[in-house]
RNA sequence: GGCGCGUUGGAGAAGCGGCUUAACUCACCAGCCUUUCACGCUGGCAUCCAGGGGUUCGAAUCCCCUACGCGUCACCA
C-alpha cells in the first residue's frame, strides 16, 4: 500500500472553529497512527472572505492544540506551494486539458439567467442543473460573446453512465446518480478556480491518499470523482465524518454556542483537554478508559471506530474532562493560569490552592471571587439557613469570634487551629462546628476548605460577615 | 422539492444474528469516605434499541415501508 498522506485543508474565513480542529485533530491521528504525513493546505481561493489574518488564526489554533504538520504552509515541502492562490497556473493546466479533450467548455450564461432557471427548476421540484446551453456553441459564437466583452466560465460536462460510487471508509457504500449533479463551474469568470475543481487537482498532485472530511462534504465527493475520472487519475479513499451538533441538534454554529477555538482557549480550557474531548466526539475507544493524551490517541486512533451518526456537543462533559486534566495541575501553574482573570490578587497560591479541586476551567475562578471578598453577607440558601438553627450555634460562634480576634497569625493554618480549639472546648463533632462557621461566612453548605477560604478573606472581612450573621440568630 | 446521511437512556456511546437480564463515560439520585467542603469511592438510573411490517429456531444487529432529524443542491469552501 502506498504510504498515507492526509491533508487538513481549511479556507482562512474565520478563525478556526470546532469542526474544523476536529476533522484537522482525526486527519493528524490517522497520519500518525500509519505512519504517515500530514499536510496542512490553505483553501483560499475565495478572495472575498479569505484574510491573512485567519489563516494565522487557524495555525496558532492548531498549534496551541498541539496538532503540528510536516508538511505544508510554513514547513514547506516537496509540493509546494501550499496555498491555493500561489497553485494557479496548476489548475489552468488541468483545466485546459479538459478543455482540449471536450470535457469541459466555457460558458457565457449571466448568473442572473441561471439563477432563474435554478429558481424554475426548484418550483417545479426538479433538480437545479445547469441546461447545458453553452456546451454546443460554435467558434464563431464564442467569439461573438467574447467580442461582448463577456468573460466565460469553465464548465465541466457530466456525462451520462453508471452512477458514481464511493467507497466511504466511514459510511460504507454511497451512490449518486450522475444526471443528478449537473455540469458545474470549475473555473469562475476571473480564472479562478472553484473548490471543487482545486481540491481534486491539489489532492492528486500532493499525492493524498485519504481524504477525511466532514459530512457536510459527501454531496460534493461524487464531483470531485467525476473530475478524478476524466483527468485520468486515481481517487483517494474517502471518509466522511459526521457532523458536530448543537445543543439544539442543528450543526454547530455561532447561534448554538462557541465555535472557535479561541473561545475555548480564552474561557480557560487546556488544549489536552479539549483534543481529549474532540477525539471522543464521533469516535470511540476500545476501552472503558475516556482520558487520552495525544500520544494516546495517536497509537489508538482508528476509522472504523468512527461513528456513523452525528454528535452533540455536550458542554458538561467538556467542563468535566477539563477539570480532570486541570486538578493534575500543580497549584504553582494554576496560580498562574488564574492571574489573567482575578488581576489585583495577593494571595494567589493561595487561591490556586483553595480552588484548585473546585474549577472545572480557569476562567471559572471569577465565580469564586464573592466567597472571600467584599464585607457584606452573602445571600443564604434554604439548606444554609437550617444549620444556623442549631441551638450551639450561638456557643460556636461567639467562640470562634473571640479567638479569631485574638488570632495572632491570620491564616489557613491559624483558622484551622482554632476551629479546632472551638471543637475542643465545646465538645461538639466536627460538622457542629464547620458548617456553623462556614454557613456563617459563605452563605452556604458547599465550597471550599472554610479555614483557606477565611484566610482568603482576611480578619476585617471575616469579622464583619459573623457579626451580621450572629445578628441574625438574633 | 431532488439527492444523500442518520435515528440505542437527558448527553457522548459500545454493540456487527445467539456471550445482552443492552458495556463504559458525563449529568442526575442515594450512600460511604473526609474534624467542614470538595476530590475520590460504591450503588441506582433504557423490561428495551424512532414506529410498523418481514426474514430467521433466534434481531438493537439483515430486508422493506413510514416518521422524524440533519446535510447538500452557488462563478462559497
Amino acid at each position: 500500500m502506498d504510504k498515507v498522506r492526509v491533508r487538513f485543508a481549511p479556507s482562512p474565513t474565520g478563525p478556526l472553529h470546532i469542526g474544523g480542529a476536529r476533522s484537522a485533530l482525526f486527519n493528524y491521528l490517522f497520519a500518525k497512527r500509519n505512519h504517515g504525513d500530514f499536510i496542512v493546505r490553505i483553501e483560499d481561493t475565495d478572495l472575498e472572505r479569505s484574510s491573512r489574518a485567519s489563516e494565522e488564526n487557524i495555525k496558532e489554533s492548531l498549534h496551541w492544540l498541539g496538532i503540528d504538520w510536516n508538511e505544508g504552509i510554513d514547513v514547506g515541502g516537496c509540493h509546494a506551494p501550499y496555498r491555493q492562490m500561489e497553485r494557479l497556473n496548476t489548475y489552468t493546466e488541468a483545466a485546459q486539458r479538459l478543455l482540449d479533450t471536450g470535457k469541459a467548455y466555457y460558458c457565457y450564461c449571466s448568473e442572473e439567467e441561471i439563477e432563474q432557471e435554478r429558481q424554475a427548476a426548484l418550483a417545479r421540484g426538479e433538480m437545479p442543473n445547469y441546461s447545458g446551453r453553452c456546451r454546443h456553441l460554435t467558434a464563431a459564437e464564442r467569439g461573438a460573446k467574447e467580442a461582448q466583452g463577456i468573460k466565460p466560465v469553465i464548465r465541466f460536462h457530466v456525462e451520462p453512465g453508471e452512477a458514481v460510487h464511493i467507497a466511504d471508509l466511514v459510511r460504507g457504500d454511497v451512490y449518486f446518480e450522475r444526471d443528478g449533479i449537473g455540469d458545474f463551474v470549475i473555473v469562475k469568470s476571473d480564472g479562478i478556480p472553484v473548490y471543487n475543481f482545486a481540491v481534486v487537482v491539489d489532492d492528486h498532485l500532493m499525492e493524498i491518499s485519504h481524504v477525511l472530511r466532514g459530512e457536510e462534504h459527501l454531496s460534493n465527493t461524487p464531483r470531485q470523482i467525476v473530475l478524478y475520472e476524466a483527468l485520468g487519475w486515481e481517487t483517494p479513499a474517502f471518509g466522511h465524518i459526521s457532523l458536530i451538533l448543537g445543543k439544539d441538534r442543528s450543526k454547530m454554529s455561532k447561534r448554538n454556542g462557541d465555535v472557535s477555538v479561541v473561545n475555548y482557549q480564552d474561557a480557560g480550557f487546556l488544549p489536552e483537554a479539549l483534543v481529549n474531548f474532540l477525539a471522543l466526539l464521533g469516535w470511540a475507544p476500545e476501552g472503558e478508559e475516556e482520558i487520552f493524551s495525544m500520544k494516546q490517541l495517536e497509537e489508538s486512533f482508528s476509522l472504523d471506530r468512527v461513528s456513523k451518526s452525528p454528535a452533540v456537543f455536550d458542554m458538561d462533559k467538556l467542563k468535566w474532562l477539563n477539570g480532570q486534566y486541570l486538578h493534575q495541575l500543580s497549584s504553582e501553574v494554576v496560580a498562574a493560569k488564574i492571574a489573567p482573570y482575578v488581576d489585583g490578587i495577593a494571595q494567589l497560591e493561595l487561591l490556586a490552592d483553595t480552588l484548585k479541586n473546585h474549577l472545572n476551567t480557569f476562567s471559572e475562578v471569577k465565580d469564586f471571587l464573592p466567597l472571600f471578598q467584599g464585607e457584606a453577607a452573602l445571600p443564604m440558601d434554604e439548606e444554609a439557613a437550617e444549620v444556623l438553627k442549631e441551638e450551639t450555634v450561638p456557643q460556636v460562634l461567639t467562640l470562634f469570634q473571640e479567638k479569631a480576634a485574638a488570632l495572632e497569625e491570620f491564616s489557613a493554618a491559624g483558622i484551622k487551629g482554632i476551629l479546632k480549639a472551638v471543637r475542643k472546648e465545646t465538645g461538639l463533632g466536627g460538622a457542629s462546628v464547620f458548617m456553623p462557621v462556614r454557613v456563617a461566612l459563605t452563605g452556604t453548605k458547599h465550597g471550599p476548605d472554610i479555614d483557606k477560604l477565611a484566610a482568603l478573606m482576611g480578619r476585617d472581612i471575616l469579622m464583619k460577615r459573623l457579626e451580621a450573621a450572629m445578628a441574625k440568630i438574633k
